[in-house]
Parts: C-alpha cells; sequence; structure tokens
DNA sequence: TTGAAAGCGTTACCAG
DNA sequence: CTGGTAACGCTTTCAA
C-alpha cells in the first residue's frame, strides 16, 4: 500500500482506494480474470476516486496508440473531405481516433509524414497522395507502420490499395453525351502534367473513340483545378467560330465555371450547350441546372481504405489488398436534350 | 555500455553506436548543453541507426502529447470544415498534430469527449458544441486539458472563448433588405429549440424593428438546417395569398432550398423575390444567383480559437479571455433589385 | 486469484 | 560536460 505524494490519479491511487494490488486493477480494467469481489472493490474505487487510465503509458506498454492518421493535400478539396467523412465512422467504430494532416501539395510533406511513422504516435496511415514518386516508394517500403494508400499505385509497393479508374470514367461521360447527339464534346481538363489531367485526357480519347467521333484539338484546353480555370477555358471554346455542343470538365469546380460562362454568353444549358462534371461534390447537386456529374466514390474509397486499414491492424500478415472503384455516371439536368 | 536484444531501434541503440551515454544522447537531441565532438558523434548515430523518438515514451515523461483535438458536429457542415481548415495551419505552426472529433450531434459525444481529457492523449481541446448544457459546464469546469469553446458560454466557464454575435448578424441583412425597398420579408429558420435558431429568430425580430416594419407571423416558418428544409418552407411560403419579398434563411443550404423553391415556382430572384443565406459557405458563392449570405467568420473563429488555445499552453495561468467575431454582410447578386 | 516486480523508452536529477 | 539512475503510469510475467 503505497502511498502517493502527486495530485495525479493513477491506476496506484486505486489500488489504495480498493485495498488491492495494482496488478488486481489492471486485471479488473482490462477484463481479465478476477475474483468477484475484487471487481466490485475495483470499480467502485475507480469511480469513488474518478481515475481515467493514461494512454501515454499504456501506448508505451501494449505500443499501441489507438490512433489513425489521414494525409491527404487538403480538406478543403470536396473529394478528400468526402473521404473524411466515410473514414472517421469505421475507425471510430473500431475504437480508433483519427488524426489529420494535411500536407499541402507538398512532397516533402507526405515523405515526412511517412517517416514519422516511426514516433508511433499512430497505429497506422491513410496516405491519399498527388503522385508517387520514388521517394514515396522507398518510404513506403520502410514504413514503421501499415499503410494503406488511396490513389494509383506501382506494383512493387507492398502496401494494400485503394484505387478508382478514373480514364474509364472520363470515357462514361464522353459516352452519355455522344447518346444524347452532341458531336462536338469538348474537354475542360486540369493541368497536364499532373496524373489524373492526363488520365482525363486519355479517358476523353477513349470515350470519342468508342463514339466513333475525330478529336478535334481546338476542343482541348487546359486550365487550373478551380471555378475561375473552368470559367477562362470555357469563354475560350465559347467563342470560337465552331463553339462546341457540350464540354467535359475535368472537376465540379471548373463545371461550375463553365456554367457561369455559358450564362455569360446568354446560351441556354443544356439546351445549347451540355456540360459534366468530375467527382460528384455537393457543389454538383446545388448548382443550377443541377449537373451531371461522374462520381469517382470518394465515400466508397474512403470507406475502403480504414476498413482494410482496421483489417491489416489486426492481421498484420494478410496478404496485401488492392481493391477498385468503379467510377459512375450521376445525370442531372445539365447534360439533357439539345434544343 | 548495454546491449539490446529487440529490434526496436531506441535511445541505447543510439547511444550504444555513439559510444556515449543515453543522457547525453536525450541532451544532444533536446538541444541542451553538450561537447561539440559529442554532438557530432550522436547526431551522426542517430542518421546511422535511423533513429526516432517514441513518442509515447515521450509523453509519458513530459506530459504532454503535442497533439490537439477539435470537437465538433460533422466536419460535413462547411462551417465547421471552414474551422479545421483555419485550426490546421495554426497547429501545424506551433508544432502540434490535429486530432478530429466529430460528435454527430450528439451531447453525450461531446460530454464524453471532454471526459475522455483525463486520459491525456491531447495537451488541448478546442470544442465547438450545438448548445451548452449544465452538464457541459460541469464538466468544462473539472476538464483535465485546456479546452477553448467557440460558441455562446455562460459567464460561469472558465474557459477561453470565441464567438459570434449571430443575432446582429441576422438584423444585418434584414436592414439590407429593407433598404432594397423589400416590406415583406419571411424568415426561414432552423429549429427553434437550438441556440442558432433562437438567436437567428430575435436577430429578425430586431431587424424588423429597425427597419419600421411590423412582424407577420405568417412569414416565420421553421425547418431542419438542410436544403430540402429550406425548399419545403419556402414552398409554403410562396404559396401564400400574400407571399415575402424577400426571405431570409437561417444558412447556406436552407438557402439553396430557398433559391430551388422560387425557380419551381416560376419567380424570379432577386426580381420577384430576394433571397439571403447565412455563414458565407462555398455554397453561396457558386450558387446561381449568387447567393448574398452573412458571414458568420467560421474561418476567424478557427484560427481565433486555435491561437487562444496555443497561447494558454504555453502560459497555463494567463486571464481566460474572451473574443468576438463580427458578422459581415456579403452582398451578392440574390438580394439586388426588385421589378 | 493475487501481489511483487520487471520493464516499455524517455527525461532530468545528481554526482563526479 | 558527462554518466548513472530514478521516475513517468501502465501491463504482464512469475511465484505464492
Amino acid at each position: 500500500m503505497t502511498r502517493r505524494t502527486t495530485g495525479t490519479t493513477t491506476i496506484q491511487t486505486v489500488a489504495d482506494a480498493a485495498g488491492v494490488s495494482i496488478a488486481s486493477v489492471s486485471r479488473v480494467l482490462n477484463g481479465l480474470t478476477a475474483n468477484e469481489e475484487t471487481i466490485k472493490r475495483v470499480n467502485d474505487a475507480v469511480k469513488a476516486v474518478g481515475y481515467v487510465p493514461n494512454s501515454a503509458a499504456k501506448s508505451l506498454k501494449t505500443n499501441q496508440t489507438g490512433q489513425v492518421a489521414f494525409a491527404m493535400e487538403n480538406i478543403g478539396n470536396a473529394a478528400y473531405l468526402a473521404m473524411v467523412q466515410a473514414i472517421q465512422p469505421v475507425l471510430r467504430a473500431g475504437g480508433y481516433r483519427l488524426l489529420l494532416h494535411s500536407t499541402d501539395a507538398d512532397v516533402q510533406d507526405e515523405i515526412d509524414v511517412l517517416r514519422s511513422l516511426g514516433q508511433r504516435y499512430v497505429d497506422g496511415l491513410i496516405l491519399c497522395p498527388l503522385r508517387v514518386t520514388r521517394r514515396h516508394v522507398a518510404e513506403l517500403k520502410r514504413a514503421q507502420a501499415p499503410v494503406v494508400v488511396i490513389g494509383q499505385l506501382p506494383k512493387s509497393c507492398p502496401n494494400d490499395n485503394v484505387r478508382v479508374a478514373s480514364r474509364p470514367g472520363v470515357a462514361l461521360a464522353i459516352q452519355h453525351l455522344a447518346d444524347n447527339d452532341r458531336t462536338r464534346i469538348a474537354l475542360v481538363d486540369g493541368p497536364v502534367d499532373t496524373v489524373p489531367g492526363k488520365a482525363r485526357y486519355a479517358g476523353y480519347q477513349d470515350g470519342l473513340k468508342q463514339a466513333g467521333l475525330e478529336e478535334d484539338p481546338d476542343l482541348v484546353l487546359f486550365a487550373d483545378f478551380t471555378v475561375d480555370g473552368g470559367a477562362k477555358a470555357a469563354r475560350a471554346l465559347l467563342q470560337q467560330k465552331r463553339p462546341p455542343d457540350a464540354i467535359f470538365a475535368a472537376n465540379d469546380l471548373m463545371a461550375l465555371g463553365v456554367l457561369q460562362a455559358a450564362r455569360e454568353a446568354g446560351l441556354d444549358v443544356p439546351g445549347d450547350v451540355a456540360v459534366v462534371g468530375m467527382d460528384d461534390t455537393e457543389l454538383a447537386a446545388t448548382a443550377w441546372p443541377p449537373l451531371t456529374s461522374v462520381s469517382l466514390g470518394a465515400q466508397e474509397r474512403g470507406r475502403l481504405a480504414a476498413e482494410l486499414l482496421l483489417e491489416r491492424l489486426s492481421e498484420p500478415d494478410r496478404p496485401r489488398q488492392w481493391v477498385t472503384v468503379e467510377p459512375r455516371l450521376v445525370v442531372r439536368a445539365s447534360s439533357g436534350e439539345a434544343t
């Protein structure tokens, strides 16, 4: 029966109050075998002294933190937000807390997060990188905790992985527009030097080919992934001698910019020009006209990634899992009939 | 010179490699006084063995975690998202990691978060409660770590606090509508039994009084804080014998619903009916017509809360801080001239 | 079933 | 300036 002088209430405080050893308290608290009588006394003591176990001490002993981190570019981006929303409940159900890392589109930050895994402040990580460099690969291989990657990943990486095929997603949209008798379908893409930008352009070409349409270089523009970027590109497009009768934008923000440009030009959507976006964010549903958009299943990817991580955490040696989410066309008014 | 058998690389591994004591390694790592030579040897050893300090052990010793939590209802809500975006960089600059708690509009969850502070897994908490019950107050008083509260708080609470005067914010909007010659100004409010709902209603009455307008009970409706809630209420409003010529909605989502209802009714905004929202989220800017909205400074509140918390963390005994953010009317097209 | 005691990986005190 | 060592609060053997 040791007395402590400090004000902190520890397992020792409980032991003293219950008149048992700290070992017994620990056992009761962890639901291990113990005498009825002991259990009661410990539980009473816990309440009486208002004991709450110290997580640092527990972590140090068990080598588990009960925490998982999610690292992405910027939570302001609707796609990442959707992921967080899906990840959160899964982790919570599994008894894990969620830590957020915004990497601000900085590769070095992503690497740092991977490195910091050595501090063991989390049990695992969900990483959604902009693109995967050789440095990523190197760090992923030596990561000190399980990492689930959302996004494209080289086969050489040993990590669990969730991805979406955005390229066929774009083709889906082009196909849809062609089916609705659009023949001059433009692409407002993001920067070409990004992975998403390249994938969308490729999907655009695939779609045209499937629909039996020729690619017209005048109908492809690259801009920032923003409302303004989309608006500028669309203005240029709509002022051409032979303007498009449909515009596919590489994300919903750009698509909103396209809608704006169409309104400025006094054009009716979808009467004069159809518009389709990508990501199917909240913005798509609340836009006017409601925006047809290709869903890349951000929520689903988040949920799956969280589930994969929890499974890996409870079964470290299971085989590596790769899962692919299918894109889905969500049709709304903006791609309706031409007039 | 102790050898370890385990595979974990600890401070002892470094000490062995550098041929110094673990005490010296610790000193060098923490930038305390040490010999040039020693410093070099330790740093070399650290790199050589790839040492990363264990955060659980450090926390246990120092009683600091380097983590801060932010608890709010649901990060899907644009206002909370804005807060997170503002909180993140401040914490990061202060060397803290961010932990996220979604309480799902559950008072018990908020209480649990407060209680769990006893586990000491964070150094502090930013709490944005739906409303503050007596139980909140009780827990806030005995909280085991500094808590900064965003929102209304009884004077009896010892916590740092950031709030916004939403009531005068609403009055601002009503005033603006009246200035633009609107005389039948409706209120689409959230649930009356919520703090925000009450504040908005009061602000609405203030605004009418200031503008010298009579309150018409037919022009006040309560609904959910959602697009659908706003749409339903607006439909009812617009079908009345004497419909409103302006509608103030308690948040942007509801305002989008109002816009939708107006379109369905074939009414022009702002020609036939002006619409004003609240929160000034991204949705307001991208809506059509662009939505006039009252900014409640979510970003600013988040940033301030984070700053207050960091200051409190470094100076625990400073006097309690209360700061109020001013609402701001952001005028866009939806509240333009009547026809 | 229980208690004593040995760590987990750090930091910080105290001698030297 | 340095090394030995005692904590920090908990879990988990090992004996009793």
